[in-house]
DNA sequence: AGCTACGGTTACCGCAGGTAACACTTTAGT
DNA sequence: ACTAAAGTGTTACCTGCGGTAACCGTAGCT
């Protein structure tokens, strides 16, 4: 019956399209962001109108990897965010899980946060219409997170939200300047940014002698 | 001479440069990061060469464009930031700062911060070599002004330099996802955040119900 | 005149994303 | 068994971009 091929023939272009995606990750790992659709190709043992037929446009192939990795990274830190700890150790982990993930694969998560898009020629469209979404659904995520477990008062939903996006960038722009750098251990990183979670920005006391006031 | 000819013609070029790096603000203002050097050329009433002449290759024009706009902002920014007023409101004033300029020119700073840039073949060179600097300069000049007002103890630099980039990733990713959602005002975001740096998030009491602990 | 120096152009290269049209193998229908 | 369809794969191409080489005109100096 036409189900039943159906399915099968499913099957193996889902099989495929797993390798393929497969194949994709290696060569960004290996290559970076901006790694050419010949080059995946090739490495997937193919040649380019397959991945075309598979993904569409390398839009929707960077979709699909991303998806991928956004989904396991997200698994990772719905963990550490609801582990049974208090809320600061939970912080911790959660910037300790992400910080983690980005050392062990820098040239995926570079990737995934820098698209490098842009650039349609119809005047008529958006602009960033779909520009890094692994910021935006962990900040989503995490707003949720913090809207279901803190009490905020009224309003509490658009602060989560702002909160949300606010964290995550910083967790972001600290540990994409860290990656750099180097300039102290991982947990150093975490220690400093829950600090400044904490409050700690506001808690310190002026300098003797500073300046202007 | 040779010296006031030369004076004469740097004058010139100088000039031209300008008018150059208007074009193109006028293009990547209309066009969005992305904009081609060909749209540039057009817009400035000349050809592609005269560009790469004037600045190299992208990446220089780039720089240049980013320079210029990177440096008026931070003028803002630091003029926030040592107005005579009290932490918070220095903070809140800063804030706003950032938020009205890319509220103002939102296409000219998603084109700084999304340069869009990578992709070099030979393996020796070093990855995101000069990727998204005005976060970078934004990251340290915030610090230095951390690490000369504030008293954090030993260690105080490393903790103002993780903290001057963490606060500008928070306030880039809030901004960014705020220019695309506009959920509130921009008052309304300040303030937020502002209370999010201030330790509301460690003070806020658990909901009541809260699943799992 | 003739030479140099500079602003400017056309025409091209290489490479990337993306596609059309063609070839081979399997499977199904009669 | 012969044909027809459908899916897998290929080569060869188009477009547009960044970047460059080679050429053209005009000013000024000697």
């Amino acid at each position: 019956m036409e189900t039943t091929q159906r399915t099968d023939q499913e099957r193996a272009a889902d099989r495929r399209r797993r390798e393929l995606l497969e194949a994709a990750d290696r060569v960004v790992l290996r290559d970076g962001p901006g790694a050419s659709m010949n080059a995946i190709a090739a490495e997937a043992g193919i040649t380019k109108p397959i991945l075309y037929r598979h993904f569409g446009d390398k839009g929707g192939l960077y979709a699909a990897l991303a998806t991928r990795h956004t989904d396991a990274l997200l698994d990772s830190l719905r963990a550490a965010l609801d582990a049974p700890a208090e809320r600061r150790e939970r912080v911790e982990a959660t910037l300790d899980t992400y910080l983690a993930a980005i050392e062990a694969r820098p040239q995926v998560y570079r990737f995934l946060m820098h698209p490098a898009e842009g650039g349609q020629q119809g005047e008529g469209f958006d602009v960033g219409k779909h520009s890094a979404p692994l910021l935006r659904r962990m900040g989503e995520e995490l707003a949720q997170v913090i809207e279901e477990r803190l009490d905020l008062g009224p309003g509490g939903e658009q602060l989560a939200r702002v909160w949300g996006h606010g964290i995550v960038g910083m967790m972001h722009a600290a540990g994409d300047w860290w990656l750099g750098e180097r300039p102290c251990s991982r947990a150093e990183l975490v220690r400093s940014l829950a600090d400044l979670l904490w409050g700690r920005l506001a808690a310190a006391g002026d300098k003797v002698g500073s300046p202007g006031f």
